[in-house]
DNA sequence: TTGATCGTTCAAAGCGCTTTGAGTTTATGC
DNA sequence: GCATAAACTCAAAGCGCTTTGAACGATCAA
């Protein structure tokens, strides 16, 4: 069933019936209602190629996806990609997701911009500096940038406040009296770890706590590695009395380990995790509950890619980069519950 | 950088330019090599929406998203979609991923097979009896089930032994001495969970225990019901002696909820787990370290890709349709230490 | 009545590629 | 030297859509 083979059923050019089928003007409201009466019926869908081909926009937003790393067959992808896909069924888009070789990635970044596959871009995990947002900057193909990197270029982002989350839990746990805090925290190479390492330094800064870095491990994101890294700071004298970790995986691990060691978390020894709403996962569901730096991944999800959509419709036009930060929420509950004497 | 302007450069027809770049035999070699050079040096990519719009192909594979359900949302599906990558990258294939309302699943299926906007159809997680499968199997789109379903027309499919792996695991409990197996199962309306739940009442039969429904529970894939479900099947009277869980987010909520009621497993309790290998929980780092039937799913989904593929080759010629269940290892690790007296 | 305006429709070009069928050149065998 | 085949190249059609620019008839003001 194609356009010409609906015009000739009804007797009108290809021209009206495109016309009709897009909601042009100038097409009166009767032949509108004939078109897609019979368009309905003939169950026509446009050929998305060609329609591609004939305007220049794909109707789909792209996502690289290193198929080594398994940085985004973390637990994380999965919501966030929910959250992106959320907003695209709104807007009648799609996702392509682009597996990439590591090695190749950088060129399939380069090559995205050249050849029409997509109309726009979401980058995930930048680096503290991230080579891909550089080049892309370069290019006129649009994206929206999942966190924050340095790059001389603009670019639009969207991120959330890590270093002032961090920074609010490491002051509520010196607050109690916390004086030493673990922090178990994710590669920082990455930017939003580095954040995190970095609000947690300012913190304690700002209550004059000398930093311990062998206080600050990092690590890839398994419960095996939360225990270890836990278990290994245990060890410590004096002893941690506290620990701040970066992300569910850990903080699972995390638990184990002290309650290996006999410690009950919220009795013992203090506890916060970043909780970026895995729904198997609840913070709140721990035992006991888990206090957090809270923000739900979904969401951002979501937010990025409205900005991604603002970003194609306004890609003549070229406008201010877009810059948004969420906030962070600090929500305490029973793993802080002991003030330390 | 389009053909046309590509072969003015050359001096060279734009026939000519396309069969070099696509390696057919009527270009000479030094041609060719003329060709792909100046290609290379301009970074010269064919559009892709023209190239399908001539071909017919978009080399792009389908992935419907469910946004409201959880079901992709899974950590599974992470780790599967990896799989899926790792084959296309390899076949230089994208995969376009589908976000569709729930109330619209099916017409867009439907929808999909007229529009050719992906050359073929990986679905998962079908219902013991799925619509999907049977009005698809009625178009002549291309696609692999991940599972199986109760179907009249014949289709592909790629599944893993659920029942097979299930019996077995119940065998080894039982020859164990276990006699009172708890099972918590996945959501039995899934084909694969009712599979499950299939091989373990095949097991109890063939050793003649009396099968006792109050012992088999379903839930969502959530530490919390893994939790609960457990601590509940505790309170029976004669007490479980074993539980076989049906993926390791279960397995956190059992050895939880076992752990608080003071029973250590592998010491005072059997556990085993269904693992589908999630990269960050693992069940040889468990502790005690879990049994389980294992299964990859990353594997599955690099498999199902690789016969999806094989699909749309041999399209024209309709063959018979493949049909691939996996293997399931039973690993036994300290989780099953301990003989029950 | 005339010319301008509006509303509605259309033919045709164009998007960037593949592929058909034909044309041109060069090598081969007699 | 000539016919035949082989090797190479090309012009043009076609994929299914959008969009430009023109055309047509009806309506309206002068």
């Amino acid at each position: 069933m194609s356009l010409k083979e609906l015009s000739l059923r009804l007797g009108l050019s290809q021209t009206t019936v495109s016309r009709a089928l897009n909601g042009y003007p100038e097409v009166s409201e009767r032949t509108r209602q004939r078109v897609m009466q019979l368009a309905r019926e003939m169950n026509y869908r446009p050929n998305p190629s060609a329609k591609s081909l004939a305007t220049g926009r794909t109707e789909h937003i792209g996502i690289v996806l290193p198929i080594e790393k398994n940085l985004f067959v973390e637990p994380l992808f999965g919501e966030y990609l929910a959250g992106v896909a959320q907003f695209l069924a709104e807007s009648d888009m799609d996702v392509t997701v682009i597996p990439t070789p590591l090695s190749q990635e950088q060129k399939v970044y380069e090559q995205l911009a050249m050849s029409g596959r997509v109309d726009g871009l979401l980058i995930s995990s930048p680096a503290v500096v991230d080579s891909r947002v550089a080049s892309l900057a370069a290019t006129n193909l649009p994206f929206v940038l999942h966190g924050r990197t340095q790059c001389e270029h603009p670019y639009s982002y969207c991120d959330i406040d890590n270093q002032g989350a961090f920074a609010k839990a490491t002051r509520l746990l010196i607050e109690l009296g916390h004086q030493r805090i673990g922090l178990i925290n994710d590669e920082c190479s990455l930017n939003y770890a580095n954040d995190r390492y970095l609000g947690y330094k300012l913190a304690l800064e700002q209550y004059g706590i000398p930093y311990d870095p062998s206080l600050c491990t990092q690590g890839g994101m398994t419960e095996e590695y939360g225990f270890n890294a836990v278990a290994q700071l245990l060890m410590h004298r004096p002893r941690p009395s506290a620990f701040l970790v970066s992300n569910m995986i850990f903080a699972l691990g995390a638990m184990r380990a002290l309650r290996q060691h006999g410690l009950e978390p919220g009795h013992d020894i203090a506890l916060i995790a970043h909780d970026d709403h895995i729904p198997y996962l609840q913070a709140d569901k721990f035992d006991p509950p888990l206090t957090t730096t809270s923000s739900p991944i979904r969401r951002a999800g979501y937010e990025i890619t409205q900005m991604l959509h603002r970003e194609i419709e306004m890609r003549s036009q070229n406008q201010a980069k877009q810059c948004k930060v969420l906030e962070v929420d600090l929500v305490i509950r029973g793993s802080t519950r002991i003030r330390k004497v």
